[in-house]
DNA sequence: TGTACTGTAATAATATCAGTTACAGTTATG
DNA sequence: CATAACTGTAACTGATATTATTACAGTACA
């Protein structure tokens, strides 16, 4: 998995913990510890999937929109990167004359996707609510 | 997630299909996809779980020794792939004076080991029969 | 002794990921 | 209106991870 869902999450959680919700992308950046660019490249995403609402020019940059307790990892992860559990690799040919070899292929699929689906409904059941409240807990 | 464990199980379930339970590294290979000095990477470390037994020289080649039904997709996972789930990138910095940014790391670690844990249980479910099963029913 | 294997490391080719730069477009503010 | 402070996006670079390939020492059978 690349990392983009965690600087997603961190994001949207930076943005809740923060009073008025609002931080422009180099304050971000600042706080994940990467590159404005990079945290633009992903509130893209998320503005597209309307949990927060930018503002170009001066004074601007973005703001949370959903409600922490509403949005789960879950959602992040659908959009940011669902289907990076499997493998980009594959084993088998489909044309092979054995059974094994031209059918494992299409049964890795299935069960990587079933585990992709349990994955989904562990993030389903964590909430940016429930991550902020965490890091409050372990910040003595 | 790199191939490895798809290699694994992809040999594990072939041998168990084979009548005598024995092959080669290229006759693997083949059926796998991949090159024979991959496979045998991958057979040196679950001959040294206990999963296969090997024999070099003439003739020699790899025999399945566990019970297909006595070995899961879990027991595959946590010998070639355990830890690969969590993205190698870590956002937050331990040194921030933000609480956001300090603990982030931490709490994300945690949700992403409850999340490996999960997958792990679901891979538990699937014997390397089940598979071979799979891969018969499809196999029409 | 020669042939057919495994074991393992080294190297090369390729793909993915993260960092960085650049610049056009937008908006607040003096 | 001009400037400064932002976002949006693409292009490029460097680093890292992944897979393919080669090579060769060691082992066993015939």
């Amino acid at each position: 998995m690349n990392s983009e869902f965690t600087i997603a999450v961190h994001s949207l959680v930076y943005l809740a913990y923060l009073p008025d919700g609002m931080a422009s992308s180099e304050a971000i950046a600042d706080n994940v510890g990467t590159h404005a660019a990079r945290v633009r490249k992903v509130m893209s995403v998320l503005r597209k999937s309307g949990y927060v609402a930018t503002r170009e020019g001066a004074g601007g940059g973005y703001r949370l929109t959903a409600e922490p307790n509403a949005v789960t990892l879950g959602d992040i992860y659908r959009v940011m990167a669902q289907g990076s559990l499997m493998p980009s690799w594959c084993s088998g040919d489909p044309d092979s004359d054995c059974v094994v070899g031209s059918n494992m292929n299409e049964v890795m699929f299935n069960i990587f996707c079933t585990a992709e689906k349990q994955l989904e409904s562990h993030f389903n059941a964590i909430t940016i609510r429930d991550v902020l409240g965490q890091i409050r807990e372990c910040g003595c």
